[in-house]
DNA sequence: ATCAAAACTAAACGATTGTTTAGATATTTT
DNA sequence: AAAATATCTAAACAATCGTTTAGTTTTGAT
């Protein structure tokens, strides 16, 4: 064996994650990724291989901190009203961290044209087909809607989702609010 | 007087919009202006300035191509209809220039971070006002809301429309149309 | 204590970024 | 026709991009 590692990676890679999720992914330079993470180049290099390398783990980081969110709407027995408090609890989220971050999903997936990474682009439809299905358990669980109702529903709720992460870097809280009590208020 | 401009200001900067629309600020070059453009990087210049002249003028360019949905939307005599038509006009607009390009808008918004141009940035939060005012005068002709919920129904559209233009991206036509049924089914 | 291997520093890589400049070309006015 | 002037081409600018490499330092196993 030979010297250790002088850094944690998920430490760095959280660093990382800040600094996308503050500039997106052009903005953010490897000089930039060096002083935020603390490390040297050669040391980005020899843990995640490249500038995407770094921001594909970046974005592992980042789905890992909404799931404390996410597993609390899964076991919770209501239904709309726990999709509602998941709203709200986004939005404490993405202000407690850092005002006016937004979401750094959303970010990406309007950042990126249609000839990125695949591998990114992949990350960002699982995940958010992956909230649509949850949403549609949690709608499952209270009413009875019809199938096809209950597609459009969580077809509306994904989207509402997608669209409140977005505005939520550009808009006022209250403004945050008057939407999503809108939202679910005849739901 | 001398040499005559080879080239239309006001048609190479359409160009230059669809370029950014497609690409983002960041990922657009100067080399993929020229290009797209069809003039030299001196003719750019000479005519814009920077880099970042372009892209403003390519702004006002957008916002000239979504005026005429706009004036539709003023010069109605109905109110939460005619929003829910522009929504839909919105999606049309969007899809026919080019599939999947969304909003020059709110991709602009999504993807500058806190230490973008400031003149940039202006130009992004006049235009949301501006149609949220829109917004808030359709809602007068037609119904008799207090202020405070007038002012609720207001934010809540522009977010919603903020998100859907945000969201036209991601997902499917089919998605979104449930989307907008939903949004304008209790309002 | 020595040797091997992994991790560090720091410099350099070629390519590309946005921007500028020098010189050739074309057009209008005198 | 000639002088004046704006526009063009094309090359170069310094700076930065993401990435690599050479050389030094530190560590663990023999």
């Amino acid at each position: 064996m030979a010297r250790k590692k002088a850094y944690i990676e998920s430490e760095v890679i959280e660093k990382a994650m800040n600094l996308f999720w503050r500039n997106g992914y052009e903005t953010t330079s490897m000089q930039m990724l060096e002083k935020e993470m603390g490390i040297n180049k050669f040391s980005i290099y020899a843990s995640f291989g490249s500038k995407n390398g770094v921001f594909l783990e970046s974005l592992e980081c980042y789905k890992a901190k909404l799931n404390g969110l996410l597993t609390k709407l899964k076991e919770s027995e209501k239904g709309v009203t726990s999709i509602k408090t998941y709203f709200y609890d986004f939005l404490d989220f993405s202000k407690n961290n850092e005002f006016g971050k937004g979401c750094l999903i959303t970010n990406t997936a309007n950042e990126i044209g249609e000839d990125a990474d695949a591998e990114i682009k992949k990350v960002l439809t699982d995940f958010t087909s992956e909230v649509r299905g949850i949403f549609k358990e949690s709608l499952q669980k209270e009413t009875s809607f019809s199938q096809t109702s209950l597609n459009q529903k969580a077809d509306y709720l994904i989207i509402a989702m997608f669209g409140l992460a977005s505005a939520s870097r550009m808009f006022q809280p209250s403004q945050l609010k008057s939407y999503i009590e809108n939202t679910f208020d005849n739901l």
